[in-house]
DNA sequence: GTAATTGCAAAGGATTTGCTCTGGT
DNA sequence: ACCAGAGCAAATCCTTTGCAATTAC
């Protein structure tokens, strides 16, 4: 999916202030890398939190559903989470080594879907677009792939 | 995925030729639209097939890194499979109520990518494009969604 | 006090793996 | 005969659901 629910950022989720809703954000708010919801519950854990699996999964999607968090399916299917730092709709360069993103501003996507979505007569159109790779540190570091041939 | 593992398409993946393989390829040949492993083992039962899930899901494997079949992940994560009747790399536009696609050629989205890749140093950058929404049939005949608000 | 929340346990669903039997060549 | 390939059963993995105990307000 794409453009989603809008909310007013900087509100919580929800209406009870929780010691693990504050936990979660808190290990958002310190990260610049997308985890996956096992590895926020792990982090959380490590840190002497009280924090059960199914609480992460809820707080989650209600923080993506608030657009607070983006979220981006990992290669393998596993969804991973990051604090949105840019209300806009963008799209992300994933290092699948480090696991660094890179921001990428997608107008021209945009643009493109809304002329194909007129041109064959659909509509709500959404899309998903994700770039993945390796970057410049990691390439350095890890060998093996290269160009296929 | 972009650009992947070539082959000649129109020879059999694998060095054996089975039932199995015939009927799935068969299946595949008459289908125009993408279906799930388990729809295509559902369908290969119900005409007499006598073929298990893993099969399919081997074969479909194979097929796709043969690049004989498109896949594509729906929505809710589910791999779709259909016979890949463009060689060239290209996207889909997946209506989200029939299931029928239509072709969308991408040479923007390739071109964008690699200038990205370029510009943050990332190599080996693959991408995911997809796009879904309701065919003009559906939007006619379902109600319901309309844009958000 | 009351309902939102938590979170364990179990369910669910797609896909993979172990391993043995079958059948193509 | 020999090994690629078929396929059952069981295992994985991520995610959701049922539901009782907890706790913010």
């Amino acid at each position: 999916m794409t453009a989603r629910a809008e909310a007013d950022p900087g509100r919580p989720v929800g209406v009870r202030s929780t010691a693990q809703k504050r936990a979660l954000a808190g290990v958002l708010a310190r990260t610049t890398t997308f985890r996956s919801a096992q590895e926020l519950h792990a982090a959380l854990r490590e840190e002497g939190q009280r924090m059960g699996l199914t609480t992460v999964y809820n707080q989650l999607r209600a923080l993506a559903d608030a657009g607070m968090v983006d979220v981006l399916q990992a290669e393998d299917g596993e969804a991973l989470y990051r604090r949105c730092g840019t209300p806009s709709h963008h799209h992300h360069l994933l290092c699948r080594v480090c696991g660094r993103t890179v921001l990428v501003e997608g107008r021209t996507v945009e643009r493109w879907a809304a002329r194909i979505a007129a041109h064959e007569g659909f509509v709500d159109v959404a899309h998903t677009l994700e770039f993945t790779g390796t970057c410049g540190d990691c390439s350095r570091t890890a060998p093996g792939s290269s160009v296929g041939g």
